[in-house]
DNA sequence: CCCACAACGTTGATGCATCAACTTAACCCT
DNA sequence: AGGGTTAAGTTGATGCATCAACGTTGTGGG
């Protein structure tokens, strides 16, 4: 037979109830408060931001990917919505024949220019100013720290 | 002009950081995770935990959906593809002839019996295990304030 | 009584996420 | 040099999320 399973007890079972609902709450807020200040999806904002900030607005396919931890075909298609919309362009790798590089457009740097400081200030006012300093370093410390610990395991 | 904006200074960059990889990981494993065990998608099994454990196996549309604190229109397509796999069926209200029963199916109970001892696993494994009883009790903490101070605001 | 309005739920369109299969170019090994 | 393997990226199918528009049934006021 099986075991029983081990269910969580109530302090566990309402701190992972908080952070559930939590972390739904705050996702949801800024991905529609971004799409409504800028007309970008939250998937536009993180590619270009990744993309301007530590590409310099060009950067191969595979990079940008990694970057930002996704799979190359969800890249890839996020790229193909993205290029229709003119927020970024495709160019052909000269040193192989098989590579891409990703770079932002003009438009692309314009949406991405007006978008972050609006959702900086989101971001704030959601999250930041919920805590204090301290709270936040715990906070950010113990997040951390659950993602060190799934790192160590294979999935 | 504007004013400058306020970029978050280097302790508040980390702890954002930290929590946005943090919990697209950890949900991101979590719904890989239901899916291979049981074949169910994260939002069935959120469906059917909530129908079974709360509402007995059959609840009105509408208190399903604000259960889970779902829009009416994502919960109808939800379970329009739930009852087509045979998780759950509809079923008409005998007193209100606009209204709609969702129940879960035999399969819908088979199916939950068998996922949530496996969810509950992964859930300790990667997030319970990953700090101490006080430490879990404090993230509980600081997500539920985080929470509170987001229902504070209308968006 | 009846009509406007609200409540209950569905539908269609569009964009995003994930998986598996595929193409093409580079690399390596003998 | 040739052939198998790996790397880079695309494509198609399917399911999920969101928005706006819609059809129906109940309800409350004149």
């Amino acid at each position: 037979m099986d075991a029983q399973p081990r269910w969580l007890d109530p302090e566990q079972k309402a701190a992972w109830d908080s952070f559930i609902r939590m972390q739904e709450t705050l996702i949801g807020r800024l991905s529609r408060r971004v799409q409504a200040d800028s007309g970008m999806s939250a998937a536009d904002y993180i590619v270009l931001v990744s993309l301007t900030e530590r590409g310099n607005g060009r950067m191969r396919f595979l990079e940008l990917a990694k970057l930002v931890e996704w799979e190359k075909s969800r890249m890839s298609h996020q790229v193909t919505r993205m290029a229709k919309r003119g927020l970024v362009a495709r160019e052909e790798c000269a040193d192989d024949g098989r590579g891409a590089f990703i770079v932002a457009t003009p438009a692309g740097y314009k949406a991405i220019e007006e978008a972050a400081p609006q959702h900086v200030e989101h971001v704030r006012r959601l999250f930041i100013d919920a805590l204090t300093p301290n709270q936040l370093k715990t906070f950010g410390r113990l997040s951390q720290r659950i993602l060190d610990h799934m790192e160590k395991q294979l999935d």
